[in-house]
DNA sequence: ACCCAAAATGTAACTAGTTACAAAGGTTGC
DNA sequence: GCAACCTTTGTAACTAGTTACATTTTGGGT
């Protein structure tokens, strides 16, 4: 027989300071949440007992009888891209002003783990969601119906869409970048993107370069987005019969990448060739020659998410669509085109 | 008097449930635990009861019966560096894999800011937390000492730390690169250094260049780790009346920034002046010329902290500290000192 | 000293699940 | 035909807080 503690540790709760305090359960717990009306001296008598059993609540407890958890989940492709980290920093710094914290899952661009995190994300109990792109898998739409959990979708504008967007419109923001090579009377340009594959976002910004009316030739050219996957791409780029006038990259990440693939090649820009990205990540600005490209406020979108979200917590109030627009950057790597004269 | 529903939506549970399917709750409860236990045409009835009602089980409810809330916190200073990212990403994937979830919270290396998010981390229920470096507010200390959570120090390897760390020996990190560019021949080197406010670990790989002995001259120069703070940085460099004969940046961010600063400047890399770093970043590798390095294996260290904490919480399994160490990459960066005969 | 209101505290019923134990139902052996 | 056992289900007591309401204490005014 073991009548005595056998298992001396464990975790004390609002009944042991009670007890310790030699008061009532409802004391205790209005000096944890509104000090203000319990008198000075029993105060000190259950702060001193609370201390005394190194007491902290119990955030599952609170969380059952308030309904709230105070965080919310984010499903973004991965966070090697500095354009994910940029908006998650953004996200959680402006969350965390509401009282809300982050949890972050990577998808790796598959809509099966994406579902299986959201699910994850369901189940510890996130308040909210912020999703990546408006292509989703049946799961995942048929927890978000089951939930009716507040979800927001990112980095693709859409006003039609059932479930709220902030974001650009993809097609537009890769029509800026065309737009301004073809001004600069380039005719015959790369364009290097990332897998197409359950990527909505890569897919309008596609789509946008074909529907944009101009008499020039595009050449496609499908990589990983990463600096190694642009370097590779200017390789090949470079290896063709007849190089192009210029190249436009669907990321930033990817245009450094082709910038450095080029420097390597010995081919300099934007002497040979004009570049342009699109996302103003902080390395276009510094990089040599610095990247023209199409910016995109990530940051603001993190921030306009996060309050979205929160309102929609918090007051039910179910944000509208939102759409922030790019816009060009122009700087030194695209310059007119030197075989053409443009007016 | 409003007798009937006044409001009409609110999320069914348990009991909603058992007596839709008139059945008891335990029954219900035992539908969604163990399924198999349950006779096939009660299992059915009731799993038609929650699709009706489209019920989800509450994460709290369950939180405060198993004690657990399946998701852990992470301390870092910033997303906005790569290497922190690239951390954060091997942690998440690996905790993914032992069913935890993620909770990111940026503090910008400001103790307080840490404090202040580390108690949110508690108070929604983090049942672990990932902490960056050894240097702690006293709130913080205070808080793991309480709670006695689960936590490890990450980014800074200590055996004697009263708290797990896994990490690398920063000053043996610094060392390698500054032995490097002492075994090539350079005498006269600047150090391109993050704030060394708050962040032990700049200060470790500093104090290890100092306590190395050798026979040259090092001059610091410290600025924001950012490659616009490395590129600010080396103009700042090119302005003084002597330059240096190489380079050694403490953070590949900075690097990569000192070596658009140089170009931008007009000075060649390596032919004028060498330059290392420290991380070990994609872009390191792909930059032209591709950076010379000291590899910080954060994967490794990203998935060693989950697999360790996630023990340490199931298991009551306190890790031991663990080492990491660090590698020099070399590549075309850095080169012999040209203006000395060595051997 | 006494009345009354205000202030402080206590009781017990909630929140939404899990689970030990009890009880009922069904099957098999002899 | 009935005991013995296994399968299946139900009851009620847990988990750790919050909170409506009841009760006690306190203080001021007369």
């Amino acid at each position: 027989m073991k009548p005595k503690s056998p298992e001396p540790k464990k975790r004390s709760n609002l009944r042991d300071v009670a007890k310790a305090a030699g008061v009532s359960v409802a004391t205790v717990s209005r000096v944890l949440n509104e000090p203000g009306v319990v008198k000075k001296d029993t105060l000190e008598k259950v702060q001193a007992a609370i201390d005394a059993l190194k007491f902290v609540p119990s955030a599952a407890a609170r969380a059952i009888n308030s309904g709230r958890t105070r965080f919310v989940g984010a499903l973004v492709p991965t966070l090697d891209n500095a354009i994910f980290a940029r908006f998650l920093a953004a996200l959680e710094r402006e969350l965390s002003a509401h009282q809300l914290s982050l949890v972050v899952a990577t998808t790796d661009s598959d809509l099966e783990i994406e579902a299986d995190k959201a699910q994850s994300l369901v189940d510890i109990g996130a308040e909210g969601l912020i999703i990546t792109g408006a292509t989703h898998s049946g799961a995942l739409h048929d927890l978000i119906d089951r939930t009716t959990l507040p979800t927001i979708i990112t980095s693709f504008f859409d006003a039609t869409n059932p479930l709220p967007t902030i974001g650009y419109d993809n097609e537009a923001v890769a029509q800026l970048a065309l737009q301004h090579l073809a001004d600069l009377g380039h005719r015959h340009i790369a364009v290097v993107h990332g897998p197409v594959h359950d990527n909505d976002r890569t897919r309008a910004r596609l789509s946008g370069l074909h529907a944009l009316p101009w008499d020039g030739e595009l050449t496609c050219y499908e990589t990983q987005i990463s600096l190694r996957g642009g370097a590779e791409s200017a390789k090949r780029i470079c290896g063709q019969a007849q190089k192009p006038e210029a190249i436009l990259c669907l990321s930033d990440v990817v245009a450094l990448g082709v910038l450095f693939g080029l420097q390597a090649e010995g081919v300099r820009v934007p002497d040979e060739i004009s570049l342009v990205g699109v996302d103003d990540l902080p390395s276009s600005a510094v990089a040599v020659p610095a990247i023209t490209t199409v910016h995109l406020p990530v940051s603001q979108m993190g921030e306009k998410a996060a309050v979205a979200l929160a309102r929609w917590i918090s007051d039910q109030e179910r944000p509208s669509a939102e759409r922030l627009d790019g816009q060009l950057i122009e700087r030194r790597s695209a310059i007119p085109n030197p075989s053409r004269l443009t007016s």
